[in-house]
DNA sequence: GTCTATACGAAGATAGAC
DNA sequence: GTCTATCTTCGTATAGAC
């Protein structure tokens, strides 16, 4: 039932998330909703989105120890593959609660975690690689930023493009980004 | 009205855009709602969508002769003020749609052409500043998606800093392919 | 645990008076 | 053009039987 409930929140957002929805997706028995979900609607959708969160984040976790390339490779895959499994119908579960009403502050503040937790093992790898803290971050937030918005944009095109080109820039961005380090490192350390 | 459902559209989502919420917040008398808009609320927010897309583009179009830089200036602060001014509780409204439910395939539609309109400028001012073609078009791309999906996570986090940063990279990344292409060409030229 | 039936409210849309 | 009233649909949630 959860995983109904990611997969109808990827592609109708917050407000697509009815009990009908997901019953009619899962085939689950109607009776036995408010059994597992006390809290109705409201809680399957809660659940629904810190799963996703944490399905996505270990997979984030375990390309870690690999370096920053293989992270946002993984993570850029991931998205093409959720692209076009779904024939771009389904987006991020995340980015479609962050973007619908703000009334539910714990929901909100729940997409602030999973995003928090999805781009610090990036952080930490930019800064093994031996970027400077600061730069480490602002990578790390561009990062999960542009591949986010990414995906909405090959939703709206139905193609996988935007996501590759960005992937490529990024690519290009940390690239350049090693290389001034290097060269502010040597100058420094001499 | 139009400009209600808009400000809605932004904080709550396609689905938000009720007709009543769209009646409380302009104040507009509700036995005028069928008149001024035949298609009902299909047609309110397909309009309201097409007039913020155009409102942004103009702005975008205005610091277009000032150079890429200029453009990404504007269009930074431009989110940066909708942040702002909605204490975090107002987003991108062609975002909000494009994560929306999927069945709704001319509004689809718009999303792609607003997001194409203004990627526009942006590309047309990366090749007038001497990039090829393939990188001016990969830098649009990598411009609106990475503002876009900073406005969601400042959203989520209720701060300005992810957009900041955001811009930040941008320029080191725009400027980073400028130096490439410079060095290119210069091989290329001899 | 799961079923059916139903109460309740919200929202879209239409009809007919003014 | 704008008003009020009403119909219908849909979605949440509860009650009580099995």
């Amino acid at each position: 039932m959860i995983h109904s409930a990611v997969e109808v929140l990827r592609e109708r957002g917050v407000a697509g998330v009815t009990i009908d929805a997901v019953l009619t997706r899962s085939g689950a028995p109607r009776g036995s909703v408010y059994h597992h979900f006390p809290g109705g609607r409201t809680q399957l959708v809660a659940e629904a989105l810190n799963f996703a969160g944490d399905a996505i984040g270990a997979i984030v976790d375990r390309a870690a120890a690999d370096g920053s390339t293989e992270i946002l490779q993984r993570f850029v895959e991931l998205w093409q593959k959720i692209l076009r499994d779904s024939d771009f119908a389904a987006g991020c579960p995340v980015v479609a609660v962050a973007v619908g009403p703000t009334g539910d502050e714990e929901l909100f503040g729940s997409t602030a975690a999973i995003f928090a937790r999805w781009s610090e093992p990036l952080r930490r790898a930019f800064e093994n690689e031996g970027l400077h803290a600061d730069d480490a971050e602002q990578l790390a937030t561009m990062s999960i930023a542009s591949v986010e918005g990414a995906v909405v944009l090959c939703r709206s095109q139905r193609s996988r493009k935007p996501l590759d080109d960005v992937a490529r820039q990024l690519e290009l961005l940390i690239e350049s980004q090693k290389f001034l380090t290097r060269g502010r490192s040597a100058r420094t350390d001499k």
